[in-house]
DNA sequence: TAATACGTTAATGTATACATTAAAACAGAT
DNA sequence: ATCTGTTTTAATGTATACATTAACGTATTA
């Protein structure tokens, strides 16, 4: 399945950085085109990104690149306060061992070095890694499945309202909490900065996009 | 999608009811021919129910219905504990109208009455309903649908383990507390009792497939 | 002019033919 | 007899041809 997967990373790829912006609507053929195959895998990875809820197969009209409105961002950041902290609490509980202690230090350092660098795309994408691989060390396949999946869907919406607000500085310090929560094996402590930590992002972005009028981007 | 639809419906209730039993193989070519129709719909719709782990597609080897693991029940139901206590939250916190009350009301009474007749796949049926029906009142679409996969791939298992319990008393009282809570608008109080609901029932149903040393069923 | 009915078009849905490739079977050699 | 290399086979992966059908445009009529 060398063509499906090609397609389905070309697309998600370009979808998530908006070289295919939201509402971008083609054919299938038209995207076969794009990519240089023919419609059977191409159907197949669209299939997959409709599951990743990334694109809608609009019977008759096409593929549509899913808009994010604000209530489809309210949903999401819905799910991952309730997931992503009991995920914390789980790690807290269960401890974790140097390297994988390490793993978590080095991600959140990057974070803080980004953020004095001023680089918000190192920042950004210090802050996604800590968030997976605290998914990815919890073990849950399912669980790591669904959220990874809603954090793409999240990435774009994250990306444009990433510029229009205050430097991260409480986010970042979340992080360093939540680790350390998760280190010293105080899973209540852990579940509770988490879900602090998502409940200001979410507030935050969902304050911009209202500002912005942009219910549907 | 008429075609794809109905290989779907056709091979999800089969698996579900165990005419396609754990652990069957089969070729796409073979699928097909159950269900007389060719590859690509019945191919797609393979895909649909991987996505909804119940079956996997083995490289060279065909389709597989899952088998499911204690391990695997424990993840889904990780899952639940973090999700369903949330909704049930957020439905006890918005409040419910009239008709929304008594659709919990009905389903609930058709448990009790199931139980009181010994009817345990009547008891089933509606213990299914009522996580449905909260789900759909909380309306948030990703969140049913995932929880709406996750709740079909625990159903095989907790119909064969239905019949190697005790009768389900205290899970029958558990919805009506839960549902007191709801309507009473109480959210943490909702909240704990589903968490004290699935927790019963994890630990229940655990309990019984490392018993049967069902490890893989 | 507006509405409706009909024909055309273009998109998906489906079947099928073909290519690719991994596994199994077999043969030969050590 | 076993291991290895090769051949065969059979399954998926892919392309393509075809069927179906919804949408659009056009023409006719009220």
């Amino acid at each position: 399945m060398a063509r499906v997967e090609d397609a389905y990373e070309q697309l998600k790829s370009q979808i998530l950085d908006q070289r295919l912006p939201f509402g971008f609507q083609a054919t299938e053929s038209e995207i076969a085109d794009l990519v240089d195959m023919s419609r059977t895998p191409v159907r197949e990875a669209l299939l997959r990104l409709q599951f990743d809820g990334l694109v809608e197969l609009v019977p008759r009209r096409g593929v549509r690149v899913s808009p994010v409105s604000a209530s489809d961002m309210a949903d999401i950041y819905e799910i991952l306060m309730a997931l992503e902290p009991a995920a914390a609490a789980s790690l807290a509980s269960r401890g974790l061992n140097a390297p994988e202690i390490e793993r978590l230090e080095s991600i959140t350092r990057d974070m803080e070095t980004a953020l004095a660098d001023d680089d918000l795309d190192a920042w950004a994408m210090a802050d996604d890694r800590f968030h997976r691989e605290i998914l990815s060390l919890h073990g849950n396949r399912r669980l790591t499945a669904f959220v990874s999946a809603l954090l793409d869907q999240a990435h774009r919406a994250r990306m444009i309202t990433l510029r229009l607000r205050a430097k991260p500085i409480a986010s970042t310090q979340d992080h360093r909490d939540v680790l350390a929560h998760i280190v010293n094996r105080s899973p209540e402590q852990a579940k509770a900065s988490f879900a602090a930590h998502r409940e200001r992002a979410a507030s935050e972005l969902l304050a911009i996009l209202r500002d912005l009028r942009l219910p549907q981007l």
